[in-house]
RNA sequence: GCCGUUGUAGCUCAGUGGCAGAGCACUUCCUUGGUAAGGAAGAGGUCGUGAGUUCAAUUCUCAUCAACGGCUCCA
């Protein structure tokens, strides 16, 4: 016999190698239709895998991540199995699970998929779940899984086998599809009720763009037909979140072929809602000591000579111009040039820190692939600015920087990010990363200290930091689930040294300072991408293009319409009037279509008592007010950022 | 950049080897109304671009550009 400890606490004693589906038949017959998966001592296992131990044991269903993740690798499973029984001799590399879903990726020689294809696919898989096979594991010495892969030709499980160690190398077998696995597997492919393949893409081998492209497929699948129709339902909404969708519906942006691929053009509603963050931006950096400075869009060949950005980054900067057998680049960025303002004149310690602030267009050659929105352009506008302080003053600086970020989000309301700390590492000093341990020990503790102190979730990632120093990235989704760097803040200690930058120290020895990229709303075009999706086009007040929407009941009040439109404009609240001749109801609809957070419905009696019908974008008829009273509340709301 | 899909009216989308279609938006007229679509008429397209096949191409073929879904790469 051996003991299970149940998650609880409660231990109980079972026959030498019996099973978690075993386990939970004891408990319940339903709680065993349920089981996927189990961790055993820890470790995700097969539920029909024997237990020859003593162990602790948590039974693994649909509402764990780790049961989850062994139900969508199981259909990866399925899945390959109807690919293999559709097209014989087509080879696999692997089927991980991955957030949403499932892929598989497969070399099909010459063949192609199609969408038809696609759902004939989808079909198969039904039809063999539903023959409710076992998925079986089976241990297997490395010398018999080479021998299985060399007698299939399936150079990509071969060289998977490589890196295995004899004696841990693992088959899985479903219905007639056998895989090389270390596992594990939901106990039968009859609990995979419900199944979706979302698309079928290119994906690189091994990810590496010089190896060959393989056609991967994704997939999701459900315990039940429910859970899928809730999810393609979320997804519908997601799309309508969509920033790409609303930007055009809000006349926010649009792009134009003879413009050209990755440039956006700001329409009105969209440039005011970039003098909004500019305003917000100016006056938070103004209060927090910075200068501003404006730099040409163009730079010789020599200034990204001396900032190393070339050649290292030449494939991301536009090609140069030549003149008078001069190479010009546009600036893909604004250190450089903010470099030589600092520069530009002596500076003693007194002139520290020095805070340069920019909010000029960059432009990036992205690859074509990569262009997505406004999330992803060649035109960028940053929130940029660099500060230059000496060692002493850096930590302020930095959790200055870091404040600043967290009184923006507030201020956005944005709660779903996580802050990504960059560390180097120090096996690669001198080669991949400057060579200052101190500093880099000083200023990663500092940074993570910040984190730590502000509360601020973050992960920590290796070997991921900057040549010049560590930085925190701040990462976004977009409504579609991509991953984005909103924001970032960086240190630098090396292009201080390139542009031979020094200030003279209180013992008048000259000292080189150090560096800080920051960028807190990161780019204008990602950041109001962000959120169009985050508020669902809905903007708060002070950020809308159009604050107040007056609804005339029929022409005979578009002169008192606009008395109320001069009075709001003195106040400094945009304003239009819909002076067309519909019903009101119809004015009503449109506006609420077109997110204005609020209407103003005139008719007769309105007029007579010169007040207001107002009406709240989403939430209907708050009733009458005075255009004093209604004044003063959109113009505190706009003033707070509120509302 | 690579793999795949798509390109028809301002928008969302039908459709066909033989004169180009709908709904919404737009213009005009009627209607002057009370909190999410009043009615009628009209205008609007070299069917992404360029070649080829054909008596005839928006439709078939090739090339090219762009967008979309991924991969690689990044604010």
């Amino acid at each position: 016999m051996i003991n299970i400890t149940f998650p609880d606490g409660v231990i109980r004693q079972y026959e030498n190698g019996v099973t978690a589906l075993e386990i939970a038949k004891s408990i319940s017959e339903g709680l065993a239709r349920k089981v996927l998966a189990a961790k055993v001592n820890e470790q995700v296992w097969d539920a029909a895998r024997p237990i020859t131990e003593d162990a602790s044991l948590k039974l693994l269903t649909w509402d764990d991540n780790d049961g989850k993740s062994t139900f969508w690798h199981s259909s990866a499973h399925l899945m390959a199995e109807a690919v293999e029984n559709m097209f014989p001799g087509v080879k696999f590399w692997v089927g991980p699970p991955v957030e949403n879903g499932f892929y598989y990726d497969m070399d099909l020689g010459d063949r192609k998929i199609n969408e038809e294809e696609l759902e004939y696919l989808e079909k198969k898989m039904s039809e063999l779940a539903k023959q409710n096979n076992s998925y079986i594991r089976k241990e297997i010495s490395k010398p018999d899984a080479i021998q299985y892969f060399t007698e299939k030709g399936d150079e990509y499980k071969l060289d998977l086998l490589q890196g295995l160690e004899d004696g841990k190398i693992t088959f899985y077998t479903q219905g007639n599809f056998t895989d090389l696995c270390r596992g594990p597997h939901i106990p039968n492919t009859g609990l995979i009720k419900a199944l979706k393949l979302t698309n079928i893409a290119g994906a690189y081998w091994k990810g590496d763009e010089r190896n060959k492209m393989l056609t991967r497929i994704y997939g999701i699948s459900f315990p039940n037909q429910k859970e899928l129709d809730e999810y393609l339902h979320m997804l519908e909404e997601a799309k309508k979140r969509d920033h790409r969708k609303l930007g055009k519906e809000l006349g926010i942006f649009t792009m134009d072929d003879d413009v050209g691929p990755g440039l956006p053009l700001w329409l009105p509603n969209g440039t005011i809602i970039i003098e909004e963050l500019e305003k917000l931006a100016k006056e938070t950096e103004e209060a927090a000591g910075y200068k501003r400075v404006v730099t040409p869009h163009i730079a010789k060949e020599s200034l990204y000579l001396t900032s190393g950005h070339l050649p290292y980054y030449k494939d991301d900067m536009y090609p140069p111009m030549e003149l008078e057998g001069v190479r010009y680049y546009l600036k893909a960025m604004n250190c450089p040039h903010h470099h030589k303002i600092f520069a530009a004149e002596p500076k003693s310690y007194k002139d520290l820190p020095l805070r340069l602030a920019e909010y000029g267009t960059c432009y990036r050659y992205e690859q074509s692939g990569v262009l997505f929105g406004l999330m992803r352009v060649r035109c960028l506008h940053m929130n940029d600015a660099h500060i230059y302080c000496s060692k002493e003053q850096f930590f302020e600086e930095f959790k200055a920087v870091n404040d600043m970020y967290l009184k923006y989000f507030a201020i956005f309301g944005i709660e779903k990010y996580v802050m990504r700390l960059s560390l180097h590492d120090s096996a690669k000093l001198g080669q991949k990363y400057v060579d200052e341990p101190q500093l880099w020990k000083e200023t990663e503790d500092l940074v993570r200290e910040v984190l730590i102190k502000t509360n601020t979730p973050f992960i920590e990632v290796p070997d991921e930091a900057a040549f010049y120093g560590p930085k925190i990235d701040v990462q976004i989704w977009s409504t579609i689930g991509r991953e984005f760097t909103l924001a970032t803040n960086q240190v630098d200690f090396a292009q201080s040294r390139r542009f031979k930058l020094a200030f003279t120290n209180k013992d008048n020895q000259p000292e080189i300072p150090l560096i800080i990229h920051r960028a807190p709303l990161g780019t204008h075009e990602r950041f109001i991408g962000f959120l169009l999706e985050h508020y669902a086009g809905k903007f708060p007040v002070w950020l809308s293009p159009v604050q107040v929407k007056i609804l005339p009941l029929s022409d005979k009040f578009v002169a008192y319409a606009n008395d109320v439109k001069n009075k709001l404009r003195q106040a400094g609240i945009r304003t239009e009037i819909d002076e067309r001749n519909e019903k009101i109801g119809k004015k009503i609809r449109e506006a609420e279509l077109s997110r204005v957070p609020y209407m103003l419905v005139l008719g007769e009696k309105e007029m007579n008592e010169e007040k207001l019908s107002v009406r709240r974008q989403g939430k209907g008829d708050l009733g009458q007010q005075s255009i004093e009273e209604f004044t003063n509340i959109i113009v505190e709301q706009i003033s707070e950022r509120k509302g």
